[in-house]
DNA sequence: TTTGCCGGGCG
DNA sequence: CGCCCGGCAAA
């Protein structure tokens, strides 16, 4: 079961889907500190992140895409309610964040798929999953570009932060270009954050529904909505 | 009923 | 351009 989970995983870094998807490499200041660590911390706590990201988009080489397992798309998580943790970050409640020694999912996707589904706040709550980091590296490192020398494209879009983690937000336009570096380095003391996986992750609902900012994020957090949401145009942040 | 968003208005 | 909404089709 925790295999499958890396199974999964690893099936999704590599497959050529994931294409659309920015990944985002961050790295916290105080290296000592681990993803458990941060998140337990509490909102209006100053950890002042000097953070690096990276996004890879369409650009990234096609990569030979290994045949997934039919079967990998549905799996169990055991343990349906583990450790419980609120997301810092907020980007999104169908991101799934991996760390250099845990995987995170939304809980929205380890209660029962169909019926009783999003009821906002519990779905920014994260839980914690095992899984083997070897075979996720290695998953993850098929993603990185061929020629370390290529500068990162400008990100896809900035991600939805919500007050508190904006201001931690800070080298957003950070020169430093440590990708390969820091894949590299076993992902130690780094984070890697993949964004809107779930259409990869768990079935795909059976009318295509594709989530975007207004039921992502409900009415009463407009502000977290793309632009184009909020001006009722085409949404650009969850494109089909 | 809600949700996505085109077309169009206003500054 | 940015910003906003009426209204409609589809869910």
């Amino acid at each position: 079961k925790e295999v499958m989970a890396a199974t999964v995983l690893t099936s999704l870094s590599t497959s050529p889907l994931i294409l659309n998807s920015a990944v985002y490499f961050v790295h916290p200041e105080p290296a000592s500190k681990t993803w458990k660590e941060v998140l337990s911390t509490s909102y209006s706590s100053s950890t002042s992140g000097n953070w690096s990201w990276d996004a890879s988009d369409q650009s990234v080489p096609s990569t030979p895409s290994p045949p997934l397992s039919k079967d990998s798309t549905h799996f169990m998580f055991e343990d349906p309610i583990p450790r419980k943790r609120k997301s810092l970050f907020l980007f999104s409640p169908y991101d799934v964040y991996i760390s250099c020694n845990a995987v995170f999912i939304p809980t929205a996707f380890l209660r029962n798929s169909d019926s009783d589904y999003s009821d906002g706040e519990e779905d920014f709550y994260y839980s914690e999953i095992e899984v083997n980091m070897d075979s996720l590296t290695e998953g993850l490192s098929s993603l990185t570009p061929t020629s370390p020398t290529t500068a990162g494209p400008p990100p896809i879009f900035p991600p939805p932060l919500s007050d508190v983690s904006r201001s931690e937000y800070v080298g957003v336009n950070g020169s430093q270009s440590h990708t390969s570096s820091l894949l590299s380095q076993s992902l130690d003391d780094v984070f890697v954050h993949v964004l809107t996986l779930s259409h990869l992750l768990f079935p795909r609902k059976p009318r295509g529904e594709a989530k975007k900012c207004r039921k992502v994020y409900g009415m009463e957090k407009r502000d977290m909505w793309c632009t184009a949401c909020r001006w009722k145009k085409a949404c650009q942040r969850f494109t089909d």
